[in-house]
DNA sequence: CTGAAAGCGCTTACAG
DNA sequence: CTGAAAGCGCTTACAG
């Protein structure tokens, strides 16, 4: 039915295995017999059958990759030079949403390995509920952590700095004069929410920064907006509101200004990622810009170092963020409110 | 190496065949085997080789998508909602980015094609160079176009009715008391670009507005902030800038604003798509919703429909948006200019 | 209802 | 350098 190998062979008179040999380019055909070949399968309308292959090669030439919420504007551009670098090595990306459900997670992760992927990327979901099917993936698969990490998992690790970013954030602050500062962020449950508490009070301790009060619940602008207005009732602003990403950052700012308040003269805030929303909203917002180009690049490094080398050693890359000024701590710039 | 059907045969005292058929629930085995053979499998761990079966059956349960840029506020959302379509009949979603390349959109095709791929969900980047490829394509798998579409293919279609949406824009503006009306918007390579910008044409005409002026770029906010300083630079303001899709109408407004003028007070702007960036800006936008989830689902729908019967006509789905109104056209609104 | 056998389309030792 | 053969792990007519 489909066009074969074998049809290439007998429009070239050769064997199915130097039709093989010749159109992978396995070195050991005469470069006639090679000319032949390709003319006979143009000729044909031969193409490769990917799956065929993979089955015989045991090797599919697929990455998974799942991610906790493809709508969060934090990954799709890690997703794009996830893309990007596999299709240098001729490797296509099959993504899942595990939508902030362990459940998900773990049924997705499942369907990847009866597909065979060659790897697996992930952002678990949850740093607890994640680890057992981890467990299981790796040994099946290369398996690199990106982002968020799960706990207790002997797994490869890259992402952003946590405690350089939040350090930088403060540092900043103080030097813009906050005194007492707000924490606003998510819940302990995914390493990222549980890293960027943890090194945010370090470094307000370090800075020797009062923390006025912390306020945890969603990487989400609606719990950014809630929390601003739990800030505005208690009626005791802080100098500055640090925020653990740049989406409760906005809605933190949205709604310190629907109640009449000016960022930055009122109130300092600031974000972390450097997603695209940081730039969307006035003021602009001041934020830790991740070097999301080079977390999926190390990502598919490191899995491709443990595709030729199951006993290296874990490795946990931690890249440096990079502090990114704009109109929400900078009084009389151009973002600034009006 | 791998555990197969094989050793779960084995261990359960049946046949490989008597295996496969207990696994897949084909209703022919004796429910107490089936019991038996499922005992075996999980004592001998066993997990289904999706590829082998793909091979065999001639159907991967894989989708193929490739969407012009996944970093595009507008498609996320669709994606997302393919995939969990999709998931309902256990099948995967291949993701593909062709960057707005018609070139790069070929080999990702081309691949996606050769891993045999159950059927193609395509957002072309061209109207005019994507043609070609589409209609190989089609000769190989069930293609449907979601949003954009080539021209000359005969080929399935799902996207918003421009035509309605840009009327329902039109209307809006004038009943807030515009008459001249400018129209910034897209090149007309993508049939996105063309249809909208006919769309807007026809509309101010049948609303009897006089056009101002009509700038034509890309679908970027960039383009936008480029258009406004034209406009302010001619000195010659229009009523209201409509706007071809939301991040072109994030750039009007902010450099409209930076321009010391006020939106809506003394422009109206209006987009498109409804993405996320049309609430982060102040004021927020009036614009046209997508029903990006019921575009999603028709997509899949049509393609199960083609897979089921090669012989049905063509169908193009052109599914009726939604106003948003919102601070931009609303002077005196909650999150209109201070 | 169950089993033996063929075969999906390819790659890769093994001979020559 | 080239070919014949085995086999990747499964499904599915074909017998019984």
């Amino acid at each position: 039915m489909a066009v074969t190998i074998h049809d290439v062979a007998r429009e070239a008179g050769v064997s199915v295995s130097t039709v093989s040999r010749a159109l992978s380019g396995a070195r050991r055909v005469g470069p006639e017999l090679v000319e032949r070949v390709h003319e006979a399968a143009r000729r044909v309308g031969y193409r490769h059958n990917a799956v065929a292959r993979a089955l015989r090669a045991q090797r599919t030439g697929v990455i998974g990759m799942v991610v906790p919420e493809i709508s969060n504007p934090f990954f799709p551009a890690i997703v794009e030079a996830v893309e990007r670098t596999l299709q240098e090595s001729d490797r296509e990306l099959m993504l899942c949403d595990s939508r902030r459900s362990p459940d998900v997670e773990r049924r997705r992760i499942q369907a990847l390995l009866g597909r065979q992927v060659d790897g697996l990327l992930i952002s678990p979901v949850d740093s607890q509920a994640s680890t057992k099917v981890l467990h299981e993936a790796m040994r099946h698969t290369a398996v690199v952590q990106m982002d968020r990490y799960a706990d207790q998992t002997r797994l490869d690790w890259v992402g952003v700095d946590d405690e350089s970013g939040m350090a930088l954030v403060v540092q900043h602050v103080r030097d813009h004069g906050a005194e007492r500062v707000a924490l606003v962020s998510a819940e302990r449950n995914s390493s990222s929410g549980r890293d960027r508490l943890d090194a945010l009070r370090r470094a307000t301790t370090t800075a020797g920064l009062a923390e006025s009060v912390e306020l945890l619940g969603e990487f989400s602008i609606d719990w950014g907006a809630a929390a601003a207005r739990e800030l505005v009732s208690r009626g005791d602003l802080p100098d500055a509101v640090v925020c653990g990403n740049d989406e409760i950052a906005v809605g933190v700012i949205r709604e310190l200004r629907r109640h009449g308040l000016a960022v930055p003269d009122d109130v300092l805030v600031t974000g972390f990622d450097d997603t695209p929303i940081a730039t969307y909203i006035e003021p602009a917002l001041t934020t830790i810009r991740q070097p999301r180009e080079a977390i999926a690049t190390e990502a598919v490094r490191l899995l491709d170092a443990r595709l030729a080398d199951t006993e290296l050693p874990v490795r946990k890359l931690a890249l440096q963020p990079e502090l990114v000024v704009r109109g929400s701590t900078q009084p009389g710039s151009e973002g600034s409110a009006s």
